[in-house]
DNA sequence: CTTGACTCTGTAGTCTACTACAGGGTTTTG
DNA sequence: CAAAACCCTGTAGTAGACTACAGAGTCAAG
């Protein structure tokens, strides 16, 4: 299994053939090495570096957040200090994201809460408040 | 502050007038009453459903997404079950989101933890073990 | 009472992230 | 050794979420 297709690759990952030639032309995998009738020839790391990539895309980053994640990891020597407030910078940011999702979270559990049986609904404005409340 | 145009509930909620009037579009506000010469009048409880979309739209839900968890609030009296069903596999979305953010950046602090200094960034692969690591 | 800021409807353009051909060559398999 | 299944490049279309006019009416300050 060392060199694969870009049909294998896009199957590992859980792509379609379109997708991953599409990441290839936004930069997010390496152009890979090509036969000699032109088919690009995947490692099996690429499949690692799709998956990565799905799984990014599927907790909320943007493909170009995606390319500067992977920009962090690849970064030689050089720029450790930037590449270091790079990825302080994402972790704020995650951490503002799951402290958002967390007042969603427990706004929709007071609400399943209150919505036991077959009350009136009336409480299920908390909803909006829990979540517009604080802002500062 | 009774009655609003569109231009200051824009402002209030920090998006642009084009962008309401797009919303209203979408369904994710109610269509306003209009004055005389057909502006929009908006009450401050508009503001907050605004800004709601706003958060939510930052956490990474997509409009349609934030119109169902507007409905829920919404929906009055019967189908509380129905209600309660939607809002229960929305946490369980949300779980998901977090647990996946929070192997994200528990990865990053990693990989800031062993950036410490001005290594070689060699082990800047952990980013990518990390969160590719387990998939099950 | 004019001028500039604001609003209206409606349509069209932009950006992101794909997705789908067209038209052609290659590899594999029955 | 065909025929199916793949791969190639390049272009174009789609869906979501805005964003920007055009052309016209309205309101508020000086």
């Amino acid at each position: 299994m060392a060199l694969m297709t870009i049909g294998k690759v896009a199957r590992a990952a859980g792509l379609g053939v379109e997708t991953v030639r599409f990441y290839e032309r936004q930069g997010l995998i390496p152009a890979p090495a090509r036969s000699e009738a032109g088919y690009r020839q995947y490692r099996d790391d690429s499949v690692r570096r799709l998956r990565f990539i799905v799984r990014a895309k599927g907790i909320g980053f943007t493909l170009h957040e995606i390319g500067e994640l992977l920009e962090l990891q690849a970064t030689e020597g050089a720029g450790c200090a930037n590449v270091q407030a790079r990825a302080e910078a994402k972790i704020a940011d995650i951490e503002v994201r799951i402290a958002e999702l967390g007042a969603m979270r427990r706004a929709l559990g007071e609400l399943v809460g209150q919505c036991r049986g077959e009350g009136p609904v009336s409480s299920c404005s908390i909803l909006g408040d829990a979540l517009d409340g604080d802002r500062s």
